[in-house]
DNA sequence: TTCTTTTGTAACAATGTTGTAACCTGTTTC
DNA sequence: GAAACAGGTTACAACATTGTTACAAAAGAA
């Protein structure tokens, strides 16, 4: 690693350290990575049952979490008075800057379940 | 594609999905992000002491997490007989193959977190 | 001899998180 | 009038995780 790169990294590390810890706590919760994944995966607005369906677990997790990545700025809900209710979530630009990095790390994750397998 | 071939291929996607996300809730455990930021930041070998005094938490969680990272193969632990005891942890090839993802999620977390202040 | 240090482990109480079951809206269909 | 649908919310019991405390090992210093 070249000294330029050493010292950004650097002054990346020690910067901001609460908010920081904020944002990985927010990360860490169960199925967040999950739903940030499948709603990276299916670009445009997802209804709240494919959500569901696609990270399987139970209503009150999917509605916990999507309110904590709203509540971030990470993700936007559009309500339509149809019946049966029609509801979309979709990343906000913000949150569609981190796919790159996400889409790295499930590739990573992948080429080390196959290995294992 | 027989019928043979289909439920293999199932078989295989579900095994594949079953380490993923065994993969997923690891690296979602409590601090295990911060433990990797903090081991990525820091390049080489770190001590015991080191690691929870950055990442501020306790002996118990820290050994724990460390071990879950063993256990996966993406941390080694050196022991020395000094006393009193000195133990280094280091990331191994595979974790650190995993950097420039973490890298540039950490940004990501960074360049939110800098905005917000 | 006892204190000190680092690096842990074991047991357990406190705390946090999850899923389940029940319930709600609001309109259309049986 | 009752059921059905999507999309939730609430309360609570069950479960999982965390920190705290106590303990240990090993050798040198006081």
């Amino acid at each position: 690693m070249s000294h330029e790169q050493s010292q950004r990294m650097q002054s990346m590390c020690e910067s901001a350290k609460a908010h920081v810890d904020d944002l990985l706590v927010l990360l860490s919760k169960s199925k967040m990575l999950s739903i940030l994944y499948t709603m990276n995966c299916n670009p445009g607005p997802m209804r709240f049952s494919e959500i569901k369906n696609r990270v399987s677990s139970s209503s009150t997790t999917i509605a916990r979490r999507l309110g904590e990545l709203m509540d971030q700025g990470l993700v936007t809900r559009t309500a339509y008075a149809t019946v049966p209710a029609t509801v979309f979530y979709e990343l906000t630009e913000d949150a569609v800057s981190l796919q790159p990095s996400l889409e790295s790390m499930f590739e990573w994750v992948l080429n080390r379940a196959n290995g294992s397998i």
